[in-house]
DNA sequence: CCGCGCTGTGTAATCGTTTACAGTATCGGC
DNA sequence: GCCGATACTGTAAACGATTACACAGCGCGG
């Protein structure tokens, strides 16, 4: 800085009263006298002066500041929800501080020391791959109330979680594939040992079950959200000798990868075969077919974390528990009835 | 917090040094003897002791964290280079603050205050949109040396620009398409008063007029970077009478809504009509057709604008001026030599 | 044996806020 | 004219680190 930036003793000297008078007039207005309030506002104003959050934050032992753990900040579905979380905190003056886990190395101590370092009052955890150890430890220094799981959650642990209900979004889209007059369903999963793998793949089978679909072991294909597992995923359709007739897809990337896996191979969505996403990103409105999927508001959850955590934050109480957060299908062109004159399994 | 946090004091307590000797022992440790360092690790460790950065800001004068100021933290270009960014801080122990400035009211004072609020020690900013006003006011108080501009920059300002040589990666689109046979080359446009947009645009006439191709005004179509324009600048090139044979995007996002317009208006690409877009994002080579693209490495420059800004608040001196990184030409399926039988145009 | 330099450690000031507590007017009621 | 309440404002002590400076002990050359 070439000039020093002006302190509170500033505006004190230059408004002829004590420091003690201007922390008032900037944090309870209402315990000064008018006067005296706007000779300090305009001293503020000659000086330029801007508190200082280090020493505000060392004197009031917070941190001003959130942290958002994120498993990819390179992939859409998580980009959405961070604009969600950033837009909840705005107006705030919380500081977002964004970390991606699998950039940077994180350790059982990661959230607990930003914790105890006075770096963050609260977090927002995406990553339900967090070592559980790390939530012992934010437990063990009582800041289980300032902790809230979104989209993602660590199985068994009793923090708050703010998720959508992915049981149903399952259901729904074995559904409505089943309306179409398709049996024949795949699932590509996510990568194991997530929750979400989890859950919607449970939620398949099971909706599948009721159904009295068929279901053949080799339709459940290991995936990991992404697209190239989806175009992974394609080959192995495409070699089996029994395909099904269509596909959900744990994530719409992998829908993405998959229908252009497809494609090369020489099958054509919807008309060989059908396939449904789950996420709705904005690309898949304007993928070739437009891609028929299970909606949800990721910036809406991203808003509603945030709030959460806010309100958190200020009570000092936890966040009571979320019920999950409905989805929605959007049928688009991806998903159509079975072909019944199909070119190899007539 | 359950039981408070042990501090400084605790620690010289418990291995009976001075709070000075821990003080050392955690910056410079080489200042102490070995078995007073000893003791005061033991102690340290005994204590669980983490420093109170809220207090070490404040006696040092910094903030430890730096900000990115993102357009629109949803969009996947602007996310894998976030990606970067947050790479490159990893194991520095600089937080990383981001602000999506879209949805978040972004002022002249924004930045500037960050900078006087002890908030932020530097910055990255990736919105060429921003008040020149707000850079005068970090200019006038000696910020000008902790700020990089990534990716866009504010004309006429003499900040460190890292960015990719958008120029050229015009001049490769639309050589690409003159090599494959076309003359009648559209442009679809980045939003008016971009940096990228100027670019990108003027780099694309120049070079069309050099290899002495048809122009015609209505080929230059007014886009944002969004899936939408591309959609509907769609529209406009199927109702125009003379059409272009290929069109040159601004953004892969571009490309993807024009594709899905055109195909639903019957024409197919690149049978009937070539696209090539620009930044090869992720999804780009699992579209249908693969997007033929210009690709600029954003991980790279993520990574690579964090190193600067890191070197820059380690030395005190000011990043030097950038060359414009080299971009490159990806060639896949959605280009191809004009089709001379055209259904409308023969 | 003195004085110098070196090494290692402690003392205390400092960073810029907030706020408990104390102090001073002013006013009304008696 | 005195007392108490009320309404402001000031004094000074935190918050938890870093570091200039002082000081103690030791070895060594003269």
């Amino acid at each position: 800085m070439i000039q020093k930036a002006a302190t509170i003793h500033d505006v004190a000297r230059s408004a002829n009263v004590s420091t003690a008078t201007v922390s008032r007039v900037l944090t309870h207005p209402e315990r000064v006298a008018e006067p005296t309030r706007t000779m300090v506002r305009d001293a503020i104003r000659r000086t330029g002066y801007r508190v200082n959050q280090a020493a505000r934050n060392l004197r009031l032992q917070r941190a001003n500041a959130v942290l958002v753990l994120v498993p990819n900040l390179g992939k859409p579905f998580y980009s959405e929800i961070l604009a969600g979380i950033s837009e909840g905190f705005s107006g705030s003056d919380y500081a977002v501080l964004i970390l991606d886990t699998e950039r940077n190395p994180v350790t059982e101590r990661t959230l607990a020391d930003n914790f105890l370092n006075n770096r963050i009052d609260g977090a927002i955890v995406l990553d339900g791959g967090l070592p559980r150890a790390a939530l012992t430890a934010c437990r063990a220094m009582g800041a289980q109330t300032r902790v809230v799981f979104l989209c993602e959650w660590v199985e068994g642990e009793r923090f708050p979680v703010l998720a959508s209900d992915n049981a149903d979004g399952a259901r729904q889209a074995v559904r409505h594939l089943n309306a179409l007059g398709h049996t024949k369903i795949a699932h590509i999963t996510g990568p194991e040992g997530n929750v979400l793998t989890a859950a919607r793949r449970e939620g398949m089978v099971t909706e599948r079950t009721r159904l009295s679909c068929a279901a053949r072991a080799d339709w459940i294909l290991r995936g990991d959200f992404s697209l190239k597992s989806g175009h992974e995923a394609a080959q192995k359709i495409l070699a089996m000798d029994e395909r099904p007739t269509a596909v959900f897809c744990s994530a719409d990337m992998v829908a993405f990868g998959l229908i252009a896996g497809l494609h090369a191979g020489g099958l054509r969505v919807p008309d060989d075969i059908s396939v449904i996403g789950f996420d709705d990103i904005e690309m898949s409105e304007f993928y070739v077919p437009a891609l028929t999927t299970i909606r949800q508001d990721r910036l809406r959850l991203g808003r509603r974390a945030a709030t959460l955590l806010r309100a958190a934050l200020e009570n000092g109480t936890a966040p009571g528990d979320e019920p999950p957060v409905p989805v929605e299908l959007v049928v688009r062109a991806s998903t159509a009835p079975p072909n019944t004159r199909s070119p190899r399994h007539g």
